[in-house]
DNA sequence: ATTATAGGCTAATGGTTGTTAGCTGTCAAG
DNA sequence: CTTGACAGCTAACAACCATTAGCCTATAAT
């Protein structure tokens, strides 16, 4: 890997664990093994760092969002795409997103940069809302839409299953099993469809 | 109020938007309204300012224990104290629970402070999952170990019932009617436990 | 009336931080 | 062979940080 990346990489580890302001360029160069002064040849400084790491992982999300069989656009635009979401899908859309914000390196330190961050800076707060908060809720009761009776209705199973969910976020990382949090998310989410599954055979 | 708590107060309400680290001396002397060195007469430093929130919370939490009526030993060592909660008691108590976090000052501010923190030091990561992680869903699992069959189904529902509460602490901060999503919870709240009265009542 | 204490202040210190200037070696292009 | 870009380095700087020393004043105690 180029040294360019390298730093991208290290500084979000140190960034995830100690907070942006906790962590000094220098500290960054050291993990990176050079002098501080060379990072300079390769970002503007400090927040520019910062900065290509957003500019990153939104270039990956957007890649990610094509490969999925999911909805890209919002209910509000385009509500045909959302009819024939069928369980099975969002079973392992929901087991996929779990694994994406935990297992991936990347993704699992940028949602806790975001964590960190989300309280000081306005813009974090959005990007916090949006990729960990009410983004993934309002899409997720989006999906139940075909499903529920009502869109409140679909806002509770969008909850329901969600929450949990986003519990575990915070029960990963203070984890020292954490294959096992990835079984038990599963798990819970396994059941959760199951019931829905039950219920829609009743209705038959 | 005296200055040492104006301190304390306007210190935590710092940590709580920025974290510790990015908090300096002089910020807070100046939210208090005085110069940084007369903040030296009433604390030893700023780490000093900073275990004293801590111990200040854990002050009001066992105040605040003792008042509520749920049992405060663990189920392990006290088994008995468990037997006889009802779904209602549960019903406030939760909802007093979420109130607490969110509406209170202090706890809502101290709450923030451990989410920001809770990666960079492991002291506050124990404190974050006693008080917001791990900590109320084991609770609330004891609580529910009376009504499920075993202790898996037990922890299954303090993860139903916990898990979107957790969830809405974040969107409550991200929030701009703050009212109601302290409504919405309630809801969720109420709806959950309905359910479990419903199923209840076919039992007998 | 004198003293002691509490709580504010200014000035200063030693350490750290982000950043810049400028030097050096490597290596590919002309 | 020369040139020039690239990527590292040391030295230095200005800003900021937590903390200390020491002074001043008002109030409470003796």
């Amino acid at each position: 890997m180029n040294t360019k990346d390298r730093i991208l990489n290290e500084a979000l580890r140190l960034f995830a664990a100690k907070g942006y302001g906790a962590v000094s360029v220098e500290q960054i160069a050291d993990a990176v093994g050079i002098k501080a002064p060379s990072l300079y040849k390769h970002y503007k400084g400090k927040r520019d760092i910062f900065n290509s790491i957003v500019k990153r992982m939104e270039e990956m999300d957007a890649e990610e969002a094509q490969e999925a069989d999911m909805p890209e656009e919002t209910a509000e635009a385009n509500p045909e795409s959302y009819e024939d979401v069928d369980l099975e899908s969002i079973r392992i859309f929901s087991k996929s997103m779990f694994s994406h914000w935990t297992e991936e390196e990347f993704s699992a330190n940028f949602r806790r940069m975001l964590t960190l961050e989300h309280f000081a800076d306005p813009e974090m707060a959005r990007l916090y809302q949006q990729y960990l908060g009410s983004g993934p809720l309002d899409y997720m009761a989006d999906v139940f839409c075909a499903l529920a009776q009502d869109r409140a209705e679909a806002y509770d199973l969008a909850r329901e299953v969600y929450g949990p969910m986003h519990l575990l976020y915070s029960v990963y990382d203070g984890a020292e099993d954490k294959k096992s949090v990835v079984k038990s998310c599963c798990s819970y989410i396994d059941s959760f469809i199951d019931k829905l599954q039950a219920a829609e055979k009743i209705k038959e």
